[in-house]
DNA sequence: CGAGTCGAGGCTCAGCTCTG
DNA sequence: CAGAGCTGAGCCTCGACTCG
């Protein structure tokens, strides 16, 4: 920010961003004091948006240090925009200057100040479906989700426009989840991705996704739901011994380890795991069997192949998506585990570092003592300035109680905070070092 | 200049997942 | 199957910023 008498010029935020780089502009805050004409006559000062230019300094002068010209002075009301014409003339070639110095200064209509949102204020101009089409398409799918579901405005935008989650999904995973398959809407795929909650006992915090079934169940619906491979045989040669076969390669299957926990989708052939169906999909296939056949039972036979291979069919991509799925969701959390690892033993180093510094430093061990830092290194971010400022008067006054602990007569008594044994106490650590057999008192220096 | 707002980061805890 | 480790939600604090 620079201060220009009565003027503070701040340079906003510029991103940058990839292709054509919008110009560049800063703000200008008026902040003369309402005196004189000007605070009876105006009835508000505002503040104003303008581009910034960039100015080469070939001669090391740059427009704030030109020297101020008589008719500069002159002409206070022109003072910014001549100012900015002598920059915009020092960049121009030799050939247009003199054009553009013909040529009346442009007056630029000043931008209107972005909108701020307060809260309780409702926005009086309303944004267009299309402005909202193109944010929405660049967000994140989980926040469409929860605008769906909790605003009850974007409700029906985001149900009739499911390309946006496509879009959103694509941008946002960068085209590496898979497609969903033909059964599951958009809208469900992301519920599924990112809902919380049980969907049958409406549990709220139950997470895990269930690929196979395309269901998001606790582990006690889970297995209230589930019907082991062999009871399903039954079931199925109860209704039609000879498709059996057949109708069991119509319902979605899942894999069990031998104590009953999710391995992933199925149909797997390993022992001890085994495929397990849920309850209510033998039913409704049994009973969505039982009506076709009762409606033609006359082209039944013929027809009855037909309708299972379509059901294989679209069950088959269902497993495929969901083998896709479980991969990606693999791979996806051992990627976040080495980031997270990775960013928490950034954390130790930068913080050791900065420990080090202090006076009197920290050592690794000291701080290996110290709660806040054990609690401060399992933090899975970054480090930087400010979590050091915050952690820095918490390890100071730990280490120095550490320090005060060990040194008090009564130290001997207490657990030997390395573990190493009171005999081999690290001596490296100044606040460690072995007393004096001849002297029985505690050191007066505060750092021993 | 104080009150209000907002976002970032710290911290805790319950529930979930992984591993042996 | 149990325990360790991970994860996300919720709450809190703090600093930056805005408004009146």
């Amino acid at each position: 920010m620079v201060n220009s008498k009565d003027f503070a010029f701040k340079v906003n935020k510029q991103t940058p961003t990839e292709g054509v780089l919008p110009p560049a502009y800063g703000t200008v805050i008026d902040c003369r004091p309402a005196s004189g004409k000007r605070g009876r006559s105006e009835k508000e000062v505002k503040s104003r948006q303008v581009r910034l230019t960039r100015v080469p300094d070939p001669d090391g002068v740059d427009c704030k240090r030109r020297k101020r010209e008589p008719h500069d002075s002159a002409n206070d009301d022109g003072a910014a925009t001549a100012s900015k014409e002598s920059c915009v003339g020092a960049m121009s070639t030799a050939s247009n200057s003199t054009a553009s110095a013909e040529r009346p200064p442009a007056v630029r209509k000043s931008q209107p100040a972005p909108t701020k949102f307060r809260r309780g204020t409702v926005l009086k101009k309303q944004v267009d479906l299309d402005s909202w089409f193109t944010i929405l398409r660049f967000s994140d799918p989980a926040q469409l989700l929860e605008m769906r579901t909790r605003i009850a405005s974007c409700y029906r935008f985001l149900r009739d426009n499911p390309m946006l989650w496509k879009h959103s999904r694509d941008h946002f995973y960068d085209d590496t989840l898979p497609d969903p398959p033909s059964e599951l809407s958009e809208f469900q795929y992301a519920h599924l991705r990112h809902g919380h909650g049980c969907m049958s006992c409406h549990t709220k915090s139950t997470r895990k996704t269930y690929w196979a079934f395309l269901r998001r169940w606790c582990k006690n619906c889970l297995h209230s739901k589930i019907i082991k491979e062999h009871d399903v045989v039954g079931m199925l040669k109860e209704a039609s011994e000879e498709h059996m076969l057949d109708l069991l390669k119509c319902l979605p299957v899942a894999i069990f380890d031998s104590w009953d926990n999710y391995v992933g989708v199925g149909p797997g052939n390993t022992h001890p795991q085994k495929n397990v169906y849920v309850l209510r999909d033998v039913e409704v296939l049994l009973a969505q069997h039982a009506q076709e056949r009762d409606e033609n039972p006359a082209t039944w036979h013929a027809e009855c192949r037909v309708w299972m291979s379509e059901k294989e069919k679209v069950m088959q991509e269902r497993h495929d998506f969901a083998r896709k799925m479980e991969l990606w969701e693999d791979h996806a959390r051992q990627s976040k585990s080495s980031d997270f690892q990775e960013k928490k033993t950034a954390r130790k180093k930068y913080f050791q570092e900065k420990a080090a510094e202090l006076t009197p430093p920290i050592s690794e061990k000291e701080l290996q003592l110290c709660p806040s830092y054990r609690r401060a290194v399992v933090i899975p971010k970054m480090p930087n300035m400010l979590s050091w400022s915050q952690l820095k008067p918490k390890v100071e006054k730990e280490a120095a109680d550490v320090r005060a602990r060990c040194t008090t007569p009564d130290a001997r008594r207490l657990p030997d905070p390395f573990g190493l044994g009171r005999d081999r106490v690290p001596h490296h650590l100044p606040f460690f070092s072995q007393p004096s057999s001849r002297t029985t008192t505690p050191s007066t220096d505060p750092f021993f």
